[in-house]
DNA sequence: CTGCATCCTCCATGATACTG
DNA sequence: CAGTATCATGGAGGATGCAG
């Protein structure tokens, strides 16, 4: 099976996506335009500054417009474009199952953690 | 469209795969069991501290499994489980959009870069 | 061969304060 | 309102050496 992973491309596109707010961002701006103070209102724990550099870089990429109106207080509007509707589409079926095997996981990571702490202690 | 991002357990596993070296041993594991070594030899650029880490956080996850032999010298194998087979299959679709759109990303980029160098020349 | 311990560096993120 | 600038910091990741 190749996964295409070798590729040092698809690598650093997993970049764009495993920071800690674009793929959240996204998400958000999925349900429509959306100014900068209402981002930062709906993307929980993000600071001003992050959600300005996260969205520079999402607009970067070709992921997200930026239109600013030239009005007083300023108004800035972030939307999807294509390529970015494209883009959570494919991540569509990852969220998916994470959602489907949370429990899984983290029924795993006791097991884990219960099994190598008794193996810790047989070592005493 | 909700994506189910707000959810924190979806941005939490996000993590398990956006670090640097998860998704590609996954993949590389998707070709079948493996031993140390010759992960290490596959993923190009990993450390053999980080190679050790990742799989010991796949393996907590429940992702890959591990198999140590007590022989001399030790031999251990790491294969997916049917969970990390089920992680890789959800991850594919995402895959294929970043080899899809990397032109198309790239070139959005040197948009940008000479779009925003100008406009700082402008400000002079 | 496999892996742990240690040390070190750098970068992503956060906090805070200031501005058009 | 929508940023920018500055400073601080925790943690990810790399290098190296040792061990079973």
């Amino acid at each position: 099976m190749d996964t295409g992973l070798g590729d040092c491309r698809a690598r650093e596109n997993l970049d764009r996506i495993g920071d800690k707010w674009s793929l959240y961002l996204i998400a958000l701006l999925a349900e429509g335009t959306k100014r900068f103070s209402r981002l930062k209102r709906e993307a929980e724990g993000i600071s001003q500054r992050m959600l300005t550099v996260t969205l520079r870089g999402l607009e970067r990429d070709g992921i997200v417009t930026r239109t600013m109106y030239p009005v007083m207080p300023p108004r800035v509007e972030y939307a999807l474009t294509d390529l970015g509707r494209d883009l959570l589409a494919a991540v569509t079926p990852f969220i998916a199952w994470c959602e489907a095997h949370v429990p899984e996981i983290e029924a795993a990571r006791e097991e884990y953690d219960t099994r190598t702490e008794q193996e810790a202690a047989a070592f005493e």
